[in-house]
DNA sequence: CATTGTAACTTTCAATTTGAAAGTGACTCT
DNA sequence: AGAGTCACTTTCAAATTGAAAGTTACAATG
């Protein structure tokens, strides 16, 4: 968590930990089934490099996401969501339609996103952490 | 708007637009009844005083809120939700939700809060533009 | 008429955050 | 041996944030 938040409200201290210019994003980018370093890199937002690595480890030490080695020699790692993290798909989906309902020619997003429940992306119990 | 959106996503588009420190705070105090300037200062967050001055500007630019004279000598004026910016209670109501549930002892909203639809905030036609 | 007070900003400037680009380390492949 | 890949890490300039002081316009008080 922040060493300190701004207040006890629920919302400000929500955005504490996710209300930056890209936490929001990288999530939606796990909800789309990235999940190696590299493959966040291309997304087409285009962030930097220093700002996805530290994304990832706040993302990690705050809880949303695990990281699970996929490689040895050297070691690499996949990031996966946990509950704390894929909870955050309800905040996603209402920015979503606000923004495809009040910014004009905006990407549909998938079927599947808006029918998704967060319990999508925790199926395995390892990940609750 | 901003100048560029970094994609055509509508998720990466509304946080160009709210996705900052403190949009979602200012709005949220608007939400439970802050209008004015002096009032806005006020909330426990602590936020300062030019920060407060540019989010109404960027807010009334981006169409969230509108501008409403209360005073002549000098002109004064108090800021009310437009359709729009309403519209963003689903992402509030979502923060709430996952703030209340994951962080540790947050203030519970009043009941009123998860109950509302956004036409609660802009019952008069003149805000909605 | 000078002084104090209030409301809503605006300015200043230091500190923090962001971002583009280059660099690093551990490997694999040719 | 040399080139390529992956996942970062470092560097440093630019943009943003924030605390504090200053400004403008007026009302109220003495």
């Amino acid at each position: 968590m922040p060493d300190t938040y701004r207040s006890a409200c629920p919302i400000a201290s929500a955005l504490d930990i996710v209300g930056d210019r890209w936490t929001l994003v990288v999530l939606r980018s796990l909800m789309a089934g990235l999940q190696r370093y590299g493959e966040l890199r291309t997304i087409p937002e285009g962030i930097s490099t220093n700002i996805l690595a530290d994304r990832l480890a706040l993302m990690e030490r705050e809880g949303l996401v695990t990281r699970h080695p996929y490689q040895e020699n050297p070691w690499r790692y996949e990031y996966r969501l946990t509950r704390k993290g894929a909870d955050l798909l309800p905040v996603l989906q209402a920015l979503a339609i606000w923004g495809g309902a009040h910014i004009g020619d905006r990407w549909v997003p998938p079927g599947w996103f808006f029918d998704a429940t967060p319990d999508r992306f925790y199926p395995d119990a390892s990940a609750t952490g």
